[in-house]
DNA sequence: CCTAGTTGCAAGTACTTACTTGCATCATGA
DNA sequence: TCATGATGCAAGTAAGTACTTGCAACTAGG
């Protein structure tokens, strides 16, 4: 399953032949077949055994402690990592989600799903403890996630090099700031003011 | 060749076969491979073809009048607008960008490097106005491109539909929002002051 | 030792794929 | 009228594809 992973990711569903697969895997093809009825079922059971588990929980009760920045600096970047550490299966997921069957699309929304509702449960802590500014918590999850995201599609899977700042904390915490100065109602709009 | 851009982004490259291509643009098969000598060189032709071409100056003289935040959110809207007339190609690229020939991907690198550098002088307009905060510019782009990007992928190519906001100005006008407060350096940190 | 289950090997099937060739057809422009 | 160039059709090639089958070798448990 690792190999198919590896190499779906590599090259696509269509671009990734049954042979090569058993090849990388150490194994003849026809055994291949005998475990994983066609290719089809091959990629659901990849996509299903490699899929995200739920961080959330975790993650709620070690931010739990932190002050609203740091608490903010470290939920992106467990997610970062996260979709780091399963980079492969992203991959696969952008790539194959639509023309794939329906089930990987559903796996896929199940896990922005959650994974937003995450975020939103993040915020509302932070909002509780009179740190984080009175804001809709959907939309700033769905700009949360997006940059971070964006960032992981760029360093990770796009290969982004040129840029001026290399270190991603430096750079995560650069966002957050951002995001925490920018959903803080307190603020004021212009700058002409006083 | 919009026939093959649409298949391409479809199925992918090797996913979609020369015979419907050509069934698609209502040639013969044999016709397409008197244009363009191979599946190879198809993808490339296609993918130059529909290059992007850069809007920013465009768009620098036309968001001159206009108060900060409706600039920014008119660059934002103009972004995604864009990204979604050339929805296919980007699909294409995002998919084949790192299995396809290497030029592909310095393409899309020069065309992200294009953008960065739009934005750049986009907020650097903005600031010599006055109304626009002090920050790293290359990282605010960067950020800014990140959260618009990432709205474009959900709408347009991961068929999000479960969001609370459906309304794209009114998301994107958040989204600008939260940017220009946050990147507005007269913030105090925590609403504990004052 | 014996049986059952797993694996590999070799060969093969039926289909698809990119790409070619030869020939006939047709429109255009000189 | 004639030549040129673009097109379609039909057939074909050579390779690759997912997937199958039969048989022999091996391993592990009773």
């Amino acid at each position: 399953m690792c190999a198919a992973l590896k190499l779906f990711a590599e090259r696509g569903y269509a671009g990734a032949c049954t042979k090569e697969i058993a090849h990388e895997a150490g194994v003849a093809e026809v055994t291949l077949f005998r475990h994983f009825v066609s290719k089809d079922k091959l990629l659901e059971e990849v996509m299903s055994h490699f899929t995200f588990i739920s961080v959330m929980p975790q993650l709620l009760t070690e931010i739990a402690a932190l002050p609203c920045e740091e608490a903010l600096a470290t939920l992106a970047g467990s997610f970062i990592d996260h979709l780091a550490l399963r980079k492969e299966w992203v991959k696969i997921m952008q790539a194959e989600m639509q023309r794939a069957p329906e089930k990987l699309f559903t796996v896929y929304h199940a896990f922005l799903d959650d994974l937003l509702g995450g975020f939103v449960a993040c915020f509302r802590q932070l909002q509780k403890r009179g740190c984080l500014g009175d804001f809709d918590l959907e939309l700033g999850a769905r700009m949360f996630h997006g940059f971070c995201f964006s960032y992981f599609l760029q360093e990770e899977i796009q290969g982004r090099k040129s840029y001026k700042f290399t270190n991603r904390d430096l750079v995560i915490r650069e966002y957050v700031r951002i995001f925490l100065y920018g959903t803080s109602n307190r603020c004021p709009v212009m700058p002409s003011t006083t």
